[in-house]
DNA sequence: ATGGCGCGTTGAGCCAGATCATTCGCCGCT
DNA sequence: AGCGGCGAATGATCTGGCTCAACGCGCCAT
């Protein structure tokens, strides 16, 4: 068996016990794990690949409220109903657990309730400084800001500091996670290529040239 | 002693318990309570009035990510530094508590602990649907949906349906909460009168004349 | 009462980013 | 190798909201 990301903060034991009562799941690229209103009746581990997650508007705009990546929870949630929809973005494997089965389990593991509430309290943060990006930031710092995103939670998986990381996301996924229209992605991108503050490995996959350059200017120092 | 607005969902005794933990404070309009990156080392309720919340960016960006209420706690960080300023909006009131015995006091009331992590559940939506607003809305739609939360948070804090509600920040706030300018914030204001879906009592006083209009306009159906 | 000051409103012009249109180029398929 | 299709890049134009500027008005201090 091919060894599976594992979720960084829980001890191995409680990890694997936890493991033991999912259900395993692949996904292809594209496929929805739940919709915006449905019943919420699982609760899932990411183990492999990422996600989108995303609400739309009436009129079909839509906002990509964030990316999940392995070791990410999806649907501990209060509420009955999902409040967005869960997309692979490739292919992707995650375990699932019925509410009960997760909600016992976690009762019966008060480190595992505190880690959940750890991980909402990150999430909530992540969460502001989304709402700066979106309310305050230009395009060009949007993106440096997202880079620079990508690059810590590709680091925080592998475990040690890397200089490229892979784009999973089309560029229409990354204008509607930063506010923008894919056109906008596009030209910023170029603008940052030529700035020489990353470099275009391949069309999924960039290089950071200049992690000072990019900090600054995702801050609001670029000019 | 004037009855101050109790915090809902905890039962009495361990409302009363907890706030015997706790040091009153009064604060005046424009008072901070703790800036960005101070250490953390006290955790708040609101118990009177209302409070901003914002980050700054390097040149003085300002995005406000949230307004707190009584009934609201604040501080409550696994962080050792604030990632916010907090401010007094008017005249307000709140009890503070050492991180230690706010912890020591969590950790002997499991309710208490659940009630924290349902509230951080329920911000951590907020904030999801504060990022479609930003991301996605337009400006008049982005003050529609705030007036409805106002209009919302104001009942719970009342207990009833309102109609009408106060409006306890400045322009220059709603606008730094909604990714605007204070100028595109009072023309909104006026196209939402022009368009009989509110009514300015005064300066700082909203009535809502037509909720459905208002929540209409607010999803994207207004024209 | 009245003067002034800060907040709010309104107007005029501008610009960052959206929209619309076209071209490019990567990649899979035959 | 050549073809076809789709996502990405680029160009041209448009516009919602910003910026800059003037003015109004309520409120407090004298």
């Amino acid at each position: 068996m091919r060894p599976i990301t594992i979720c960084r903060r829980l001890d191995a034991p409680t990890l694997a016990s936890l493991r033991s009562l999912g259900t395993p799941q692949k996904l292809d690229p594209g496929q929805p794990i739940f919709h915006e209103g449905d019943p919420v009746r699982r609760v899932f581990m990411l183990t492999l690949g990422s996600l989108k997650i995303y609400t739309l508007l009436a009129d079909g705009r839509r906002q990509i409220t964030g990316f999940m990546f392995p070791g990410d929870f999806l649907g501990v949630s209060i509420d009955d109903e999902y409040a967005f929809t869960a997309e692979a973005l490739v292919k992707s494997e995650l375990y699932w657990f019925t509410r009960d089965a997760f909600d016992r389990f976690v009762e019966a593991n008060p480190k595992v309730e505190r880690e959940l509430y750890r991980l909402a309290a990150h999430e909530l943060a992540a969460a502001q400084s989304q709402m700066v990006l979106l309310g305050r930031k230009t395009a060009a710092e949007r993106l440096a800001s997202f880079f620079l995103f990508l690059a810590e939670r590709q680091e925080l998986i592998v475990g040690e500091p890397q200089h490229a990381f892979d784009l999973p996301m089309s560029r229409l996924d990354i204008a509607d996670y930063l506010g923008l229209t894919k056109e906008t992605v596009s030209r910023m991108l170029a603008h940052l290529r030529d700035r020489k503050l990353i470099r275009l490995v391949s069309q999924d996959r960039v290089e950071i040239l200049d992690r000072q350059g990019l900090t600054d200017m995702a801050e609001g120092f670029g000019d």
